[in-house]
DNA sequence: TTGTACGCGTTATCAT
DNA sequence: ATGATAACGCGTACAA
């Protein structure tokens, strides 16, 4: 029972006594038709409520007018966020956006890409890419076909991409950490498989060695992104052979699960342990989280993504862009400096949210 | 620059001295055609990396294989975990799910619809619907058009919907602080041309009643189930004439902004101020928020809503279904009567999201 | 077992 | 200004 017994181009031309090129015309906007027919065939059109067939239009214009969005999972409140701006920006070109969470496993990823490029989708936007991904970007830099990622980045910069300076902002955390007295400095790192967990790993470990810290392997834990890995990672620092003063978390949902993991051993947070976290969603605004992390902005990054990829599927531009957002320090209590910065950090200031 | 020169099976037949016909058939894995050309064909198909053509295919089966997903606004985690089980489910059954978030402005809901309906979705998902939506019953009913609702529910029950049991949730809640000894209960209530809305204003206000409790409108301020709202309602209940003991919140996000709006006032939660929400999304879990809550299987809500469709799709189902799922009380700090239930609103057994 | 030919609903290119 | 007709790529009777 699909979409049933819809009527048609050519039952309009039948109706009004002209030719379903004429239907078409008017339809499209198109000159060349005479101003009473063109009212009479109108006039039809909403009479009989007839809604034109936007595959067999698809399947003539070579175009679909959709996107296909693949992101690990939208549940995240940072992807949604993404989801979120995309849509809207793409509802602007007149696209619309088809959604796909892949939650990091290659092979979803892999045959969501499939499917959606069976559907002939005008484009595709990636937020789940490894640093490596030969098959993007065969599809991408071989094939020609409109690819923008977004967040994350490949290593090789052959296709398009919009992220944020993950590394300079993963510096700034640490030297506020450093600014604030702490010399053990732990971090929940993020899959080394993305460029988000390497960039910001890298960031971390530079910067102590830039302030003559040394790096510790065994104040770092890895987790995968998701609140229950920050909880579990910091239970784990908790029970190591260092204790450390304060935590850098590789985002906020590890750094969530890493103030509930702290609140449940009883160490309060900021006095014995300082967290930190990156991505600034909305519960980190919460008073009662407070949690001092770095703000994206992520509206703009997806915008851009949505820019970049119209830009090359209608204007069909080929040279790969890439595109490095900063991002903005915003401290909280969960780090102990927040009295250094009094303006920043004040969730009272976001309240269209 | 659309979809470019791509091989299409006439390609194939050629390059295999058979027909597109048999090509066609190897491709949907018909019956009659001999081994060896079959496997000739397989070879040449992966050979070029050939892909079909969805959209031709859905001109000619009348069907796209697609689910128009409408809803409030992604970034709202309970929709985010609604429209994450949709697309489970759909992709379960070889749908894809295609996103639109329309901030529950009427206009664009059925600008969305439209939309969709001209791209020729199979069915659609509707989360942002009103209690009164002539539009939408006549597609679902009139025209026979797939449509089930999630979460929100029409006055009249002649359209396929999933929802919770708003009223019977409320009725909970406002009990379980009467228990507590609370007295003077007030309502931060949603908008209430939605079910949701005016059902659990309706649990609250006949449960007082039920209590012997009176109604006192002065304690009832509205919102529109954001956290901005919910924050600048609980600062109006402060000022008002009344000082309530107890806020019964509409749904998780304005329950927390009336906590952050509290928390600014410097009225401790829950010793001068018990605040109770409804949805249970992710944040109220976390122990620095613990809020008091009624929880929703969300994931079960989304997965019978396109078991409803997809019953409605391909097997041509007529009758009108509503399912009313019960929600479950969780009890956490917020209320102050978590002592009572020790076991429950543990946010440490939520590990998996 | 395989091939031919038509139709799905629309747009585009010619005529007229 | 309007109409006839050929694509677009695939599925499918029906013929061979």
């Amino acid at each position: 029972m699909p979409f049933a017994k819809a009527l048609t181009i050519k039952d309009i031309a039948r109706r009004c006594r002209v030719s379903p090129a004429t239907v078409s015309r008017v339809l499209n906007g198109f000159a060349h038709v005479r101003a009473d027919t063109r009212a009479r065939v109108k006039q039809e059109i909403r009479r009989v409520g007839y809604r034109r067939n936007g595959v067999a239009r698809s399947l003539v214009l070579m175009r679909t007018r959709t996107l296909g969005l693949v992101l690990s999972d939208i549940t995240n409140p940072f992807y949604a966020e993404i989801a979120r701006g995309i849509e809207d920006q793409a509802t602007r070109y007149g696209y619309t956006t088809v959604l796909c969470s892949t939650d990091n496993l290659p092979k979803r990823q892999r045959e969501y890409i499939q499917i959606l490029l069976e559907r002939r989708v005008d484009g595709l936007i990636l937020g789940s890419v490894r640093l490596r991904e030969p098959e993007v970007e065969a599809l991408a830099q071989g094939e020609g076909f409109p690819v923008v990622l977004v967040n994350r980045r490949l290593r090789s910069s052959r296709v398009d991409c919009v992220v944020v300076d993950n590394s300079g902002g993963a510096r700034q955390l640490v030297e506020h950490l450093i600014r604030l007295g702490h010399r053990q400095i732990a971090h929940i790192r993020g899959p080394q498989q993305f460029s988000t967990g390497y960039d910001r790993f890298r960031g971390y470990r530079d910067t102590l060695r830039a302030h003559g810290l040394p790096y510790d392997p065994r104040l770092v834990v890895a987790g995968a992104f998701r609140y229950a890995d920050g909880r579990a990672a910091a239970h784990r620092l908790l029970a190591g052979p260092i204790r450390p003063t304060a935590i850098f978390a590789a985002n906020d949902l590890l750094a969530l699960g890493a103030l509930e993991a702290l609140a449940e051993a009883g160490v309060r947070v900021p006095q014995e342990m300082a967290v930190v976290g990156f991505d600034d969603v909305e519960p980190s605004s919460y008073r009662a989280i407070g949690l001092t992390t770095m703000s994206q902005r992520i509206a703009d990054m997806a915008r851009l993504a949505v820019d970049l990829l119209v830009e090359r599927i209608e204007r069909g531009r080929r040279d790969p862009r890439q595109i490095v957002l900063p991002s903005q320090l915003v401290v909280r209590r969960s780090c102990g400096g927040a009295s250094e910065t009094p303006q920043s950090g004040d969730s009272a200031g976001r309240t269209s949210r």
